[in-house]
DNA sequence: CGCGGACGTTGCGCGGCCGCAAACTCCGCC
DNA sequence: GGCGGAGTTTGCGGCCGCGCAACGTCCGCG
């Protein structure tokens, strides 16, 4: 959709669909700041007064979305009643999010982290199937590693090892959450 | 001034001194989520949409600052023009900060966090004073493990270590970064 | 002036996680 | 149908950084 660094030009509406929002480092690694669910604002950047994209937002499945030039954002403000407040939440809520991971990369090991990012995906991305929950996106272990701040080969190991338990339940680009209560003690309560 | 969780009854603005923002996790270990400087607002959970403080506020230094009941939020949002852009470039910046770190945090070794933190402090809060630059309120090796992930042990020796090759000097409590070019090198150009 | 507590340093051992490597499976596409 | 690439699994070795412990130092306070 756009890349970190351009100069934000439009801002968006997710109609349907899962982005992706990323970051990369100097080194070339990247790391996904969050996903964007339907009926979100993205690439927000007039609402926080910069000129470019704080980072590069992808589709991570097929999507939708409306796009408006960011010159539009101040009427959109001022014409519509909710929107100032709309946006606040929004920007709270992401900020309160990364707070949170944060706080879990500091503090947490791995195994707690990747249990913790599942269970935030399936709350906020979460679809009813019969057996558990399943996250509504496509996602690969190299997603959760980047999530998570591990490797590919170690979410691949924790997966494997909690999906002997009976706790997940995951194919190839898709992860099922059969036991949440268990996922919850795993995070460490957190 | 305010802890994680209370309703939050008023907000502020921190004339003078320096602010510490903490989030305690559920195990009892803590991590600084951020340092306020002089002039800004904080403690701004109204304007995101929030009843309750996110995490809690203690003073660094000695500080003195403005505060208001929330219910005046919506009145000064109204009455004075650029409040509501400065709000949205505040939480915007902290933002970036957070999004900065978690990048940071997933991706880079102790010894680049803890030289990108100093950095960040030198930048943000920065004195000149005769053979380089100190952060200008206390800091322990407590503090700086509490906001890279790391622990004292760690801080101490990464420390002592850049201290011998000059590039820092530190007494109790005080940080003055004397050769800013190597920590930058030793961030992994960040 | 002496005590107590906060702050800082250093050594040692262990373990979790990365890094590398190799092999397997599945899917899309020509 | 066959090829190639993306995604996944698993084993093994090594190192960084934690956890513990003990000691040293500085400051504030009675």
């Amino acid at each position: 959709m756009f890349r970190e660094g351009e100069p934000a030009e439009r801002f968006f509406l997710l109609l349907d669909g899962y982005i992706r929002v990323i970051r990369t480092t100097p080194g070339g690694e990247q790391v996904i700041a969050l996903h964007i669910p339907p009926g979100q604002l993205f690439g927000i950047a007039p609402a926080i007064g910069r000129e470019t994209y704080p980072a590069t937002a992808q589709c991570a499945a097929e999507s939708l979305a409306l796009a408006w030039p960011v010159g539009l954002w101040a009427s959109f403000v001022a014409d519509y009643d909710g929107f100032a407040t709309e946006t606040y939440k929004t920007l709270g809520a992401r900020l309160g999010e990364f707070q949170t991971r944060v706080t879990e990369l500091a503090t947490q090991a791995v195994e707690q982290r990747v249990a913790a990012c599942l269970l935030r995906m399936v709350n906020q991305s979460g679809r009813l199937v019969e057996g558990g929950i399943e996250i509504a996106f496509p996602i690969t272990r190299a997603n959760i590693a980047d999530m998570t701040g591990a490797t590919l080969h170690t979410v691949s190991r924790l997966l494997s090892a909690w999906e002997k338990e009976g706790v997940v339940s995951s194919a190839r680009r898709k992860v099922t959450v059969t036991a949440p209560h268990r996922l919850v003690e795993l995070s460490g309560e957190g």
